[in-house]
DNA sequence: CTGAAAGCGCTTACAG
DNA sequence: CTGAAAGCGCTTACAG
C-alpha cells in the first residue's frame, strides 16, 4: 500500500502537498497539483480512511440501530436510510438491537468508542433516563420520542389513525376493531389505538382494541382475532402485513374483503403492490423520512440547532379494502 | 474524553503499562494493575476503538454488501451474519448494492480504504474478472462464483432442484413449470431451473421454464404466469415468496394448492409460517449459512487456508401444496 | 515488572 | 505557494 510519503518522496514534495491536493485545500501551484496527480495515479495511492477519521477525531460512519431486518417497516427505511448516509459519504453501521433496550445500550457505546459522527434509531426499546446518558453522541429516533434533546421523525399517528378510522366507519355497520401490537408503552405507534379509541367514541360507535405482544406467533394470533370479532365488520389493523394475513384467511372462510367487510391499515409497505387488491392504508414516506432522519443528524453532527419534534405528511391510500 | 495519558498521569504509571492493563498482555504486577483499572473507572476512561484500529491497520469491522433489504432473503442472512460477526467483535458496515455490480465494487474500494478487516457478499452480481482486482480484501461470497480465489458458501441448488421437482412430478400429472428469476446468468441460483430440466427430461415429463427478470413487476408477471400455464398442475417457484402470490391468486379462481394444483418452491423463508398451510420448499440454513461466511471470513483474515466450494445441507419441508 | 520512545498515515497551523 | 514539524491515541519492541 502506497502511503502519502511514498507520493511525497516520488514527487520531490513535502507531504503536506500531497494533502492539499488531495482535499483540494489550501494554495497549490497548476504544475505541482498535476505533478503529485499523476504520482497518485502511477502508484496506485489511495487515501487511508481510517488514518484520516483518526486524525479527524470523527469516524465518516454513521451507526444504524434497528429492531430487525426481517420485518418490513424497517427494511424500507434501512435501504431509504443507507442510501441517503452514502450520498452524503457516511458509511452506515448496522446495529440489530432485537427488541432489546439494553442491546440498543451497548451499540450506542460501542459505536462512541469507535468515534462515528452519529446514529439513527428506528422504533427504539430505549428508556429515557438511560438513553439520556449517551446523548453526547448525535442521535435521531424514528417513531419514539426518547428525551427532550433527541429529535424525533415522525408522521402523526394520532391524526392518521383518527381520518382513517373515520374512513372505516363510513363504511362499516357493526362493530369496528383495532388489531395490533401493544406493548410499546411510550411509543408514537401507541397512538394508533388512541386515536381509533378516541374516533370511535366521538361517533358513538362500538369498538374494541385487540393487542398482541411482539413475540407471539402471528397466526394463531390472528385465529383468536377472529374468532373473538364475530360481531365486527370494520377492521384496522396496525401495520400492512397482519392485514393482509386477516384478509387471506378470511377469504378462506369465503368473507370478501370489501363486500363482506372492510380492512384498513397502517404503513403502506412496498409490498403491498403485490396483492390482489389495494390496501386503504395510511401511506408512512419512508423515504422522506429517511431523507428528514438522516437531514436533522447533519444538523446535529454540525452542531446546528434543529427541531426536536419532526412531524412528516402522510397520505391515504385510498383501496379497495374500505 | 479521557486518554490513556490521562490516566497514565493520574496513575502515575506509564501509558505502556496502561494499554497493558486493557489489553491483558505482558506483565503487569496485581498492584500497578489494580490502581489502573481504579483510575479508568473513576475518569471514566474508554479506549478509543478507532485509535486501536489505526494502530492495528485494521477496522474490527466487516462489510456485508447485499442487493436489497426489502427482499426477504438476503433480510434473514443480514440478521444472522450480523450477530455472528457481532459476537466475534466485529462491526457490520452495511452496503446495499441495489443490484449493481459497479456499486458492488466501488463499496469494495471504499471498504478497503478503511481498512476492515473483510467482507462478505451476497448473491453478487460482479464479474468476474473485475472481482478478481479486490480479491487483496478477504471476501466470502454466498450463492455465487466470484473466482477461483474467494470462497462461495451455499447449498447445492442441482441437487435440491431435483428432488423437491421429483416430488412435483409425483403428485402433478400434467405439464409443470418452473416460474423464477432469470437473469443471474452464473448464478448458483440458476441451479434451480436446471435441476428442474433435468429431472423433467429424465421422467419425459413435459415442462417449462418461464423466467422473469428482478425488475420485473410481480403480479402482472404471475397473471401473465397463470395465462400461460393452462396446461400445468405443478409449479416449481425459484422463491417462496412468488409461491405464495400465486397460490393466493389461484385461490381467487377457486383453484386450490394441493387439491387442484401442486407448488413447490425455493428458501423457507421464516415468513412461511404465516400462511394457513404449509409450503413444500428447499429450507435454505440460514443460519449455518451464515455462520459459515462468517467463518470461513475469519479465516481467511487469519491468512488461514479455506475451502473456495463451502456447501452446506439443506432440508425439504414436507408441506400441503405438493 | 515498567517506562520512554518510535511510529501507524494522516491534517493543520506555522514559518518561510 | 511550499515544507518541516507537531500531534491525533494508541501498541509494541526496546532498554532497563
Amino acid at each position: 500500500m502506497a502511503s502519502m510519503k511514498d507520493v511525497a518522496k516520488r514527487a520531490n514534495v513535502g507531504i503536506a502537498t500531497v494533502s492539499r491536493v488531495i482535499n483540494n485545500s489550501g494554495f497549490v501551484s497548476k504544475e505541482t497539483r498535476e505533478l503529485v496527480l499523476k504520482v497518485i495515479d502511477e502508484v496506485g495511492y489511495v487515501p487511508n480512511e481510517l488514518a484520516r477519521n483518526f486524525q479527524k477525531k470523527q469516524a465518516n460512519m454513521v451507526g444504524l440501530i434497528i429492531p430487525s431486518t426481517i420485518q418490513s417497516f424497517t427494511g424500507e427505511l434501512t435501504y431509504h436510510i443507507e442510501k441517503e448516509l452514502y450520498n452524503l459519504g457516511y458509511h452506515t453501521l448496522l446495529c440489530i438491537s432485537n427488541h432489546a433496550g439494553d442491546k440498543e445500550l451497548e451499540y450506542l457505546e460501542k459505536l462512541e468508542s469507535h468515534q462515528i459522527a452519529g446514529a439513527i434509531i428506528t422504533a427504539p426499546f430505549m428508556s429515557v433516563q438511560e438513553s439520556y446518558a449517551y446523548n453526547h453522541l448525535p442521535i435521531v429516533s424514528i417513531d419514539r420520542f426518547l428525551n427532550q434533546d433527541i429529535p424525533c421523525v415522525h408522521v402523526d399517528n394520532f391524526e392518521a389513525s383518527c381520518r382513517i378510522t373515520e374512513k372505516l366507519l363510513s363504511k362499516a355497520k357493526q362493530k369496528v376493531a383495532y388489531v395490533g401490537l401493544g406493548s410499546f408503552k411510550s411509543g408514537i405507534t401507541q397512538d394508533r389505538p388512541k386515536g381509533f379509541r378516541n374516533t370511535c367514541i366521538r361517533h358513538g360507535r362500538p369498538h374494541r382494541v385487540i393487542e398482541m405482544h411482539y413475540k407471539e406467533q402471528l397466526i394463531p394470533y390472528l385465529r383468536r382475532v377472529s374468532a373473538m370479532t364475530h360481531d365486527c365488520d370494520g377492521y384496522f389493523f396496525g401495520c400492512d402485513y397482519h392485514a393482509h394475513k386477516h384478509i387471506a384467511w378470511m377469504y378462506t372462510q369465503n368473507q370478501i374483503v370489501g363486500r363482506d367487510f372492510y380492512v384498513v391499515s397502517f404503513d403502506g409497505l412496498s409490498t403491498n403492490k403485490d396483492y390482489p387488491y389495494i390496501l386503504t392504508s395510511v401511506q408512512q414516506p419512508f423515504e422522506a423520512l429517511s431523507k428528514a432522519a438522516v437531514q436533522t443528524l447533519m444538523k446535529r453532527i454540525n452542531k446546528t440547532k434543529t427541531k426536536t419534534d419532526i412531524v412528516l405528511p402522510y397520505q391515504v391510500i385510498e383501496g379497495d379494502t374500505c
